[in-house]
This record gives structure tokens, sequence and C-alpha cells, in this order.
DNA sequence: GTAAGTACATACAAAATTGTAAGTGTAAAC
DNA sequence: GTTTACACTTACAATTTTGTATGTACTTAC
């Protein structure tokens, strides 16, 4: 088989063990530090920029404002900002950022759930 | 209600959202870069070291090692080591480590099996 | 009138992650 | 006899990520 038809394979079939797939980018936005907590707060509901800083321990405003930039490009979350002063923003997940958010969700409630079953979770 | 009680919370209900949360720690480690791509590869089966190296595109051998041995501390992969020259080492997935691999593989074959859906995948 | 809140952007520094290259010790293949 | 493979480790450098501090422009509360 030729060279062409990888290169086509791998346009039709996506896989994140080839390095140079997609796939791979938004894997990494999804599942960064703070992209996973972003999406957890954000499953069904909306919330200002300044109430997610405060629900997402730790998380710094550059940070955060970063991370919502990034999944908005990917098009998972979506911002409404209104026109007033002081300002007013708004951030939600699009229905792609809800499925997302779901499986996200799934691993993240599974690691709470199952924390003490986790050797590398106990004691230090 | 006094702090004690919301440290006892905090110990009884691990939550992700507060940053001293182990659980933190642990979701850090399975949705580090090669983390992820280590449990899809282990699932349902055993792999040497090499094998490992080359089914998992772009990964370097110092990461490689890194990564597994993050992944065993915590209690997911198991490492088998035969004394024989040269080397034989084979990697598989405890019973937790098939749980999370398992949500983590639904995430990923999400994003792979949705990738032309989402806007930040295409083009570039 | 002073402070706090809103939603960021920007410059700079610090810290963490990741890669590269080399070394180990033996044995089988060429 | 030279190369290749195995499963790493270590030192060092480059890169990326992350934090800190500051500024903005205006308004409401004290």
């Amino acid at each position: 088989m030729p060279a062409t038809e990888n290169a086509l394979a791998e346009r039709l079939v996506p896989n994140v063990m080839v390095a140079a797939c997609p796939s791979r980018r938004i894997l990494s936005h999804v599942t960064s530090r703070w992209g996973v907590l972003a999406l957890m707060a954000l499953r069904g509901r909306t919330m200002r920029f300044s109430a997610l800083r405060r629900h997402i321990g730790g998380v710094s405003e550059r940070m955060l404002a970063q991370t919502l930039q990034t999944l908005e490009a990917d098009g998972f979350v979506i911002r409404r900002s209104f026109d007033v002063v002081p300002p007013h923003v708004e951030y939600s997940l699009s229905e792609l950022g809800e499925e997302a958010a779901e499986k996200v969700a799934s691993l993240v409630l599974w690691i709470e759930g199952n924390l003490e079953r986790i050797p590398g979770a106990q004691g230090d």
C-alpha cells in the first residue's frame, strides 16, 4: 500500500497514539490542569468569571482566562459578554462541551469516589 | 459549625475543587500527557517497555519510564521484571488501573470519534 | 473619599515539564 | 568483531507552564 493511503487513513480515523494527530491537542486542552476543573464547574450551569475563579480552588486570574479562551476556541465553552460597567461576562458549555465534560466528570468522580482504594493517594 | 468539621468533611468527601485535596494529584497523574496514553495502551493487555515506547508515538524513554513509575506508585500499573539478560520487563494494569483506564478511554474515544465536530480541531 | 468588585491584559520571573545525549552490561544476530 | 536490542538512569539544556504584580475604567458601598 502506498504512503498516500496511510495519510488518508490517519485523516479518516483519528488516533491519539499518533504524535501528529489533532486529537492530541484537543486531549491536552481538555485534560489540562485547569481545563478539567473548568469543564467540571460549568456542567449544566452558567457562571461568571469571578464565580468560576472562587469555585476552582487555587486558579489564578491569568490561568483561568487563558484556559477559558482555549476551551472557547475549541468550541467547548460559550462566552457571553454584556456591555455594562462593571463588566459582566457569562460562561457556559456548548452541547459539545457538555458531552466532553460528561466524560471528564466520569473520570473525576471515579477518582473522588475511589480515593481510599488508591495507594498513591494515601498518607504523604 | 467549627473549623474541625470542615477539615473532617474534606477528608470524608474528596473534592477536586479544593486545591489541597489529594484527588488533584491523582488526577494530574492520570491526565498527564503520557499518563493518558500509557493507560490507554495497557488496557486489557500486557506490554514490554520497548513495545509501549513504539506504540505511544513521540514518547521518550525518559518520559515513559517516569510516567510508568508514577502510575505504579499510585497503584494503577503493575511491573513484572524477569531476571534475565537482556532485561525483560512486563507492564500491565491492576484492577484499579483498568477501572481508571476505562474512564480515560471513554474520554479519548469520544474525542477521536467527534474530532470533526470540534471546531478547534479543524484546519489550524 | 477610600476601598472593593468586575473581567480581563500584559510584562516579567519562577518553576515545572520535557527532551537530548550518553552510559550500563550482556547476548544474539550479522 | 561490530551492531542491535533490552530497560532503564543520569546530567544537562531547552521549552513550556504557571504565578505575581500591575494596570484599566467605572461603579457601588461605606
